[in-house]
RNA sequence: GGGCGCAUAGCUCAGCGGGAGAGCGCUCGCUUCACACGCGAGAGGUCCCUGGUUCAAUCCCAGGUGCGCCCACCA
């Protein structure tokens, strides 16, 4: 054994052996009949490892592994999401590259080679989720849009649909004019822009003045139905009733009132375009206005007006300006900062367009989910977690569920010349209403969530009644991060209650979120992403474990380098006292008989330690795990204990009773240090620590603990003063 | 505009009603035969501000200030 450990090769070679010996899988090393299972978060199947996946998988891997030891039947599930649109966007710009598109290569053609690129450059991840050590079962991965999980997804749309609960409506979403697609607001992120604030006076239709209306998009003024004003503003309550004539299309429209207009902003009207503006369309239906369309689905002009038809929406901003301008109706244009909706995926401004959309009604279907929140069936951690996922799931609108891509789930519905719409899991012969045999299935594919919401069953072979599906559901636990409780976790609740009429997992660890060392967020964008591989690198997998745990307390934490420090030293320090304890030890056996105080008293410490890392995991507070395995590593074992026998080491009684003392050390700090851990437990064992049983709750030794404090006492003054201090341990019983 | 969280040693963070802590960094001393990625000794803090509750507050409460995150349809 060298002096300094190097994790560099240990690590991988320990991480094949584990794999190669079957000991990820499902079940190795059970001991006992009870299961316990964590279905991980599936990653992008187009994804590369970072700090997010890299903690979630020390946190879950930790709990995992300890659960392993101590005889469950576990099942760590791993898999890939096949993220539509995320998946959709790197094949296409690949396609780009190749100066071809999905619309040259058609339909099957995309679908094919996204598979096709899928085999070549998708999946790496999983090389980087055992690059960290994470113990799943490798041999049972899955992914989202396998033929055996699309069957799973097609039974839960063809469930709902027949209760009743998926329906189709022409409603205002949230388009991406990029990816020619609807998205959710979940999809969605903000941004602040520089922009443009116009006010632009609308003459009265009786020639008795004008209303001016505040603007950011001129552009839409072709679409405009109505002006509304508040109720209650007195400055306006005269024109309620008379009409306007809307700027450059000159069409006259009501004066309405309406309380969800901001007196305070602007000049206090509103410009209504149902077509293009959420709130726009909620009192355009309020008050049966209609819905024309001033932009079409690619963003660009729509042929509403001939002569606007097919420009840009700033080219059309330009000539409507100008119209007014000559007409001395433009008064005034300002600055404006204002908040924005961009497409998470391509950050292009999103087109809020009215569009026939399958959407699933919420109403009924997360009932059960909310009793077993409320109930803690299902418990969020940390509890403000858990309120935030109760509020979520009481407010969550209808789920706009189909989008218009081409890589995904394709709806189940096929629909007839006569307008009817039949869903059936596979291809259906004809019509269900009129036996047309003339069917044209819908073009739309479903939100990468919706099959994301079957993860914890699908994964196990439902809708057949497998028997692992038998054994492996209900699950325990979930790591995983805060954006994340609407998208899925939420989900899978419901769906889990819905289709297998049991909660999925009963806890839900929201681990913190870590920022870049500047306390920035880290994003690819900012470029300010640390990376995991890097990390493990340099440092190895156990430190960059250990670092992650420390880090992983409170809310918010900056990526820490002395964190990772410090599981480096640790590990170092676990090797050489093993070094010391390990070299030269014959044909000596572990031998737990402690004879001196010292001895019984490091036992005790191990033992409570035990309890302790026991109770801190089930509260999961890894970080609190961490320290107590640090503190104990290093100054109970190495620095009292150690150095207390040290002199002694050449008695095999001593030397037995140490190696029985670094066995129960190793077992509690493999599931945070899995790989040094292991190497070293190989140095005097033929098993492997991965499946050896966690220690047992002893309390043999716990009459010796109190003595703690006058060993330390003594030792502290031998040191001081080299003057040995006679210590009466039996007295101390 | 709502919701949540954070402000403690130079840095990154624990603690949370009665003694102010860890790791790193810093100072001093150790070529001690497991480890210099080490050992020992030490310096360093009006625990953001102002009030309140209490015998007692870094910790509880109210307000303020400064950060951060999430949610939200102010054109």
């Amino acid at each position: 054994m060298e002096p300094l450990y190097t994790p560099q090769g240990v690590e991988e070679r320990w991480q094949r052996t584990w794999e190669e010996e079957g000991l990820y899988k499902a079940g190795a090393g059970a001991r006992r009949e009870e299961t316990f299972v964590d279905a991980h978060p599936p990653p992008n199947v187009t994804g590369e490892l970072h700090t997010g996946h890299a903690l979630q998988l020390a946190l879950g891997d930790a709990v995992v592994r300890t659960k392993r030891m101590q005889g469950f039947d576990v099942l760590f599930q791993p898999g890939y999401d096949h993220a539509g649109i995320s998946t959709q966007n790197a094949v296409e710009k690949h396609l780009a590259k190749e100066g071809t598109s999905r619309q040259e290569l058609g339909r099957e053609a995309f679908v094919e080679r996204t598979w096709a690129w899928l085999h070549e450059y998708g999946g790496t991840i999983m090389t980087q989720f055992r690059r960290i050590g994470a113990s799943l079962d490798y041999s049972r991965e899955r992914m989202t849009l396998d033929p055996e999980y699309t069957r799973a997804v097609m039974r839960f749309f063809v469930h709902l649909y027949r209760k009743g609960w998926i329906y189709r409506a022409n409603r205002i979403i949230n388009w991406c004019p990029h990816h020619r697609t609807s998205l959710s607001d979940l999809e969605l992120i903000h941004a602040d822009v520089d922009d443009t604030l116009s006010t632009i006076r609308y003459p009265l239709a009786d020639g008795s003045g004008h209303i001016a209306i505040a603007t950011v998009r001129p552009a839409t003024i072709p679409g405009d139905v109505a002006v509304a004003v508040h109720p209650d503003d007195e400055r306006y309550s005269h024109l309620v009733g008379k009409e306007a004539i809307v700027p450059f299309v000159e069409r006259r429209v009501p004066i309405i009132a309406d309380e969800r207009v901001e007196p305070d902003f602007g000049t206090g009207a509103l410009k209504i375009t149902p077509g293009h503006d959420p709130k726009d369309f909620e009192i355009g239906r309020a008050h049966g206005l209609p819905e024309p369309m001033a932009i079409g689905p690619d963003g660009l002009m729509s042929d509403l007006v001939p002569e606007l038809a097919g420009l840009t929406q700033k080219e059309a901003e330009g000539r409507i300006l100008d119209w007014c301008k000559e007409r001395g109706q433009l008064e005034e244009r300002e600055h404006y900062r204002h908040s924005v909706a961009l497409c998470e995926r391509c950050h292009n401004r999103i087109e809020p367009l009215i569009s026939l959309q399958w959407w699933c009604a919420m109403g009924e279907l997360k009932q059960p989910a909310l009793a077993a929140l409320r109930e803690r069936r299902v418990r969020f951690h940390p509890e403000s977690q858990h309120r935030f996922a109760i509020d979520s799931l009481e407010n969550a609108p209808d789920w706009c569920i189909s989008r218009q891509i081409w890589w995904g789930h394709q709806l189940p519905l096929w629909e007839c010349p006569n307008g009817h719409v039949t869903c059936e899991e596979s291809d259906p012969d004809a019509c269900a209403e009129c036996g047309s045999p003339e069917l044209a299935r819908s073009e739309d594919v479903l939100d990468t969530w919706f099959s994301s919401a079957l993860w914890p069953f699908a994964t196990l072979g439902w809708p057949d009644r497998t028997p692992e599906l038998a054994r492996y559901y209900p699950g325990d636990l979930q790591t995983t991060g805060r954006e994340i409780i609407r998208l899925w976790e939420n989900r899978m609740i419901f769906a889990g209650l819905e289709l297998m009429g049991e909660i999925p997992f009963e806890d839900v660890v929201i681990h913190s979120t870590v920022l870049a060392r500047d306390g920035r967020r880290m994003s690819k964008s900012l470029g300010t992403g640390i990376d995991p591989r890097e990390v493990i690198g340099t440092h190895g997998a156990d430190a960059t474990r250990y670092g992650l745990l420390k880090m992983s307390s409170t809310q918010d934490v900056r990526f820490s380098d002395s964190m990772l420090e410090e599981g480096r030293k640790l590990t170092n320090k676990l090797w050489n006292v093993s070094r010391l304890l390990l070299t030269d030890a014959g044909s000596v056996e572990p031998d737990e008989s402690p004879g001196s105080l010292e001895e019984r008293w490091i036992l005790a410490r191990l033992e409570q330690t035990r309890a302790a890392i026991e109770e801190t995991f089930a509260r999961f507070d890894f970080a609190e795990a961490a320290n107590q395995l640090y503190h104990l590593t290093f100054d109970d074992f190495c620095d009292w204990y150690a150095e207390a026998i040290k002199p002694r080491l050449s008695e095999p009684a001593v030397r037995g009773t140490a190696l029985a003392a670094l066995e129960r050390l190793l077992k509690l700090l493999h599931p945070v240090l899995p790989h040094v851990t292991e190497e070293i437990w190989a140095q005097f064992h033929e098993s492997r620590l991965i499946v050896a049983p966690w220690p047992e709750p002893d309390d043999s030794y716990a009459a010796d603990l109190h003595a703690l404090d006058r060993v330390q006492e003594a030792a502290a003054i031998f040191r001081r003063s080299g003057v040995a201090v006679e210590l009466e341990g039996d007295e101390q019983r």
